[in-house]
DNA sequence: GTCAGTGCAAAGCTTTTGCAGCGCG
DNA sequence: CGCGCTGCAAAAGCTTTGCACTGAC
């Protein structure tokens, strides 16, 4: 069953200290523009691109290195606290939800907007899949990514 | 079901002529190099990367430039002719065969090496959510793309 | 002969890396 | 007070675009 712009702001707060304490258990230190990217992160609703961050980290007057933006994505995604997905053009970031918010995205392939699903016959299908693949020993999977392209309804509307 | 290293020789050279065809149907000229890429192509296993296209090429001594690559690549792809697939670094391309040839793809996070699998209980979930999108006409779904993420068996056993 | 197709080179983007300096612990 | 974090700038890809020229129709 689809759903579209799902909040969940108290599940982000968390997210924050938990990102926060995760970084502290591993040996990091806490600096500025690390902390703005989590904290801006934290706010999204759907994924949005490195550019996406350093601009709005900037025009909140956070004058912060877009190294420094994707040195923490990179560092935020190997550690399993961002979920990356591969759009066309950038990538995509957003906060990995750890209780086990499975959704999904829809590109609108003339608008290029990003809208987001969930579906718990198609995750069901996925994970009976992933069971197979590793009873066989073939591969292990730790992510998977769907990503479905089309128009939106303001696209398909327009002509 | 997930198979590896699925052969279609036949079906590829069918899918020569038939993207041929597709071409001068549309009013396309026949030109050098955009014949190359494509014959280039229908020889593949699985996607390949534009950089690989243009290796492979200058390898047999056909001098094409990448321009031309991306250029018949991108046109492929607008007319259906060519699936594109995005993955971490490069996007990846493949002929896409009318025969409802539906994979997709499993990257091994080590190494990057990009295998292949089918599985129709995963499509068949698919279908149904699309069909679900559609009639609630929040969004038309033309294509989708699935990548799993994990480590192949060599990667894995190597620790 | 016309104009789509082509190769080369340059430009445009996203992402990474080098480096000097700052500041957390 | 060491070394991890940071910003800037430069570099390193991937992809697109400009342009003159070739060749298909």
């Amino acid at each position: 069953m689809p759903e579209k712009h799902r909040h969940t702001p108290k599940g982000r707060s968390e997210w924050v200290e938990h990102a926060l304490a995760e970084l502290k258990r591993r040996g990091h230190r806490s600096g500025g523009a690390r902390a703005s990217v989590i904290e801006l992160m934290a706010r999204q609703e759907c994924c949005v691109t490195a550019q996406d961050i350093f601009d709005g980290l900037r025009s909140e007057g956070r004058d912060v290195g877009i190294a420094s933006v994707y040195r923490t994505l990179d560092l935020l995604t190997r550690i399993d606290l961002v979920r990356r997905i591969e759009l066309a053009d950038a990538a995509g970031y957003e906060p990995a939800d750890p209780g086990g918010d499975h959704h999904h995205h829809l590109v609108c392939e003339r608008c290029g907007r990003v809208s987001v699903f969930e579906d718990e016959d198609l995750e069901r299908s996925i994970e009976r899949l992933e069971s197979r693949l590793a009873g066989r020993l073939e591969h292990t999977v730790d992510a998977h990514e769907v990503v479905l392209r089309g128009a939106c309804a303001d696209c398909r509307d327009r002509k």
